[in-house]
DNA sequence: CTGTTAGCGCATTCAC
DNA sequence: GTGAATGCGCTAACAG
């Protein structure tokens, strides 16, 4: 095979470059043991001359450290995903890594595959939202190394995820206190821990709240099942409607406002995760404020402790703080 | 050091699990060589039973390939970014290449910096919209090998990119057939090619349209400069707007509603890319749909064909379609 | 067809 | 302090 063209010169080349042992390059590249400070001179000398750089792929062999982590994704076309991706690959920067991201489109094959390939070549590795079973999900993390979750747990993994149970809850008592009664949830229909919090809050309120109705629909989770659902929510007759999420909420007020039905007057609409458009969207969106870039963050923080061996905390949890706007502003 | 637990076993305990050599494990699992399928099957059964799978680092190191490229983005919280992030990544997958992204955060040390250390442990690099000055691009690019440029050029390196010149002559185009003759464009102040072909697309238009009285401002590039420049806007004295991205115009178009500014009726605006929320603002923006998701994936092909030492095309151009909604529905 | 040998480029023992 | 070996895990060229 041809030598690489690109490739540049090697620790060989730098040694009799400078008239030393391959070793004594090592040394002073590394910087750990001591060298003669003449000879350090030269060699370093030598290595700028010869643009020389340790190859990492070869310090990665004998190190066993490649100094770069894996984060595998559900759907690279979600706000709230991109929010995380650049938490954790600012924070892993910072501290020199590099991240290698991948996009399992939201099937659970690809997923699995995903992690386990892309953990061969890595550190370490962050699964986010994974749509892997339980069952599953238990089975395999183990296996996996150095691994922590992003918005679901599993014992002994360290994890941080968003408190969407308690977030959604918030968003129920907002739209209780404002008079609403006859509510319908657009459910997303993913195999998301996330979903299933936000169902087994609505199953708590309802239990709790005798005259309150409430009725959960699979919708879908991006902007077209949210304009899809609009004559479905028109005829629901419910007063307010909590969206999946704020790519559904768009979608369905869009499609709403289409139709004449005017948003809060005629229906309330709350969004979920608070992405940067939901200020924007007309009327703004009445939302959930999941810190996706913190989430990110945290995610590096964990998996870099994981890494060097420090003390790492169990499941972290963050709360989404609800934020009010004119999405839900009237009361029916 | 203490051997990694986590790393599966190695291609010797195959061979000795199996009573043969190293070689005959290698063939097997590559499978280009013949070998004889009694000895085949009992090698194959041995890999199962040990989990094996060779290690990607050492075969990266003798093979010369990493199956892994990168991507230096100036911004990951950008939605066009996103769009050719995913676009590459989909694609990249699909040929069994891995995905490494790092983000510059709009800095030029930090992107050269990226490029050189990133291309090392990687088979290629994108550079996506690069902010070096041409000459340092142009002196740096041939030491970096296989690479390819998205929305910039560089002589002899294959590139793929959106004419945004063209693109915005349309826009002027289209706000000049509506009776717009007082304009204000409100730049991003980047270093970006796109900032410059607008400009001169601009320009180009002013100097061919005398009645056209066309200011320039530096505003930025996200929502929040977009709302900054509102009152600006308002008291600029011009019909419409051409804000640098639809981020942009975004900003703008909500600071001038609260602010008692109708759009389009008492000044008509665009933006540029069209970004999925586009069509969901209010009024929905008339805009220049920048196919980033195809971008990407040319960037890809284009990547690959160099990897595997096919013929290249040099630099391709997309051309975005301008998307008329109602941001400019009306005549002054 | 198969086993043996020699590197890929580097960090790290071990002797000196 | 320094240079000479050893090996990280694997593939390819080399003999048989």
């Amino acid at each position: 095979m041809a030598k690489h063209s690109d490739s540049g010169s090697t620790i060989a080349d730098v040694a009799k470059r400078a008239g030393v042992s391959l070793s004594t390059v090592s040394r002073v590249m590394n910087g750990n043991v001591k060298v003669d400070p003449a000879m350090t001179a030269r060699v370093r000398a030598a290595a700028v001359e010869l643009k020389y750089t340790a190859s990492p792929l070869a310090r990665s062999l004998v190190l066993g450290k490649t100094q770069t982590v894996a984060v595998v994704v559900p759907d690279l076309a979600n706000p709230t995903f991109h929010a995380i991706l650049r938490g954790l690959s600012r924070a892993a920067a910072d501290d020199g890594y590099h991240v290698l991201v991948a996009d399992s489109a939201e099937d659970i094959d690809t997923e699995r595959t995903l992690a386990t390939t892309t953990r061969r070549r890595t550190d370490g590795l962050v699964l986010c939202a994974p749509r892997l079973p339980d069952s599953e999900l238990d089975a395999l993390l183990p296996s996996l190394g150095p691994v922590v979750l992003i918005n679901r747990q599993s014992a002994g993994i360290p994890s941080v995820s968003a408190d969407y149970g308690s977030a959604f809850t918030l968003l129920l008592d907002h739209l209780y206190e404002r008079g609403h009664r006859r509510l319908l949830f657009l459910a997303g229909g993913t195999r998301s821990a996330s979903e299933r919090a936000r169902r087994d809050a609505a199953a708590r309120f309802v239990a709790t709240h005798s005259s309150v109705e409430l009725t959960t629909r699979d919708t879908g989770v991006d902007m077209e099942s949210g304009a899809r659902a609009a004559a479905d929510v028109r005829d629901s007759g419910a007063t307010a409607v909590l969206a999946f999420n704020d790519l559904v909420a768009t979608g369905l007020v869009t499609a709403l406002a289409a139709q004449g039905v005017r948003v809060p007057e005629d229906i309330a609409v709350t969004g979920f995760d608070d992405i940067p458009f939901a200020r924007y969207l007309s009327p703004p969106l009445t939302t959930a404020s999941v810190p996706a870039f913190e989430l990110g963050a945290v995610a590096w923080a964990l998996l870099h402790a994981l890494l060097t061996a420090q003390p790492v905390p169990g499941a972290q949890t963050l709360y989404p703080q609800i934020v009010p706007r004119a999405s839900t502003a009237a009361t029916p």
